[in-house]
DNA sequence: CTAAAACCTGACGCTGACGTCAGAGGCAAA
DNA sequence: TTTGCCTCTGACGTCAGCGTCAGGTTTTAG
């Protein structure tokens, strides 16, 4: 398949495979005329780079796994990489959710009708707040 | 406290707090000989941005969203914001645990010491891979 | 055969969250 | 007072992952 298939199939446009190719992500054979063809396995080839770099590896770490991806073997510094990387995409996950749970907070709080002013302006007669006021009130 | 220290607490560095400045995101009261003094209270917020920045939003989002954490109140748009900012995060989290998954997967291929060429390379009598060659093998 | 669409190689542009440098002033200790 | 660190305001630099334009070839549809 051409360029703009590929593009089109992983949803990426055709720069950015340019510029995985450019940057050692992605091989492509080429036709007589120079054009880039790729193979069907392309497809999830993409896929999983669109992956790393949402998870915030860099082109240059991933340039450094993707050969031990495809030789399905490990170096110690694959390895490391590897752990090192999943650590961080485990605290990323941590991080979110932590960030998510704060913004439940502030949507709680900003969307709960004024704290205390309900009873201020609630109608009927005038309340003292609890607590204050007339000592035995019960 | 001055701007060095509320820096060294919040663990980011000086500029970033003078672009949260510029940004509006974070304000400060000023010493008579112009140095930016912060409360206590500056910490949290300059933490609660980071969150913020680190789920992926941008400045003026932020901009738009912290008065209203700080009036607790929301408005129709920011509520809107505030939901799909939720949203993104959702998103995010889930690519996330895939892409962790993923990168578990390599690990394992990678890691698992060379499929079949086990096999192979083991010494003694030579054996066909499981399933083919002379029917029940046990 | 021809026009449109797709592809090619440079190469510059963009964006956001800061880093960094310059030049000039504060401020606590010895 | 001097030393040394902190802070100030500009203002330019950076970096990555593309976007986009230019100018030219190739492929495809009619």
């Amino acid at each position: 398949m051409r360029i703009g298939d590929l593009a089109a199939r992983a949803a990426v446009s055709v720069r950015a495979l340019r510029y995985y190719e450019e940057q050692g992500l992605l091989a492509s054979t080429r036709s007589v005329s120079g054009q880039r063809l790729y193979t069907e396995t392309a497809v999830e080839r993409v896929t999983l780079i669109q992956s790393l770099y949402g998870a915030g590896l860099s082109s240059r770490t991933i340039a450094d796994l993707l050969p031990c991806v495809d030789a399905q073997v490990s170096t110690p510094e694959s390895r490391a990489v590897l752990a090192a990387e999943r650590e961080r995409i485990d605290r990323q996950i941590a991080e979110l959710t932590l960030t998510r749970a704060k913004l439940d907070a502030i949507i709680e709080q900003t969307s709960r009708p004024h704290p205390r002013c309900d009873y201020v302006t609630e109608p009927g007669p005038a309340r003292t707040a609890p607590g204050s006021g007339s000592p035995a009130g019960r």
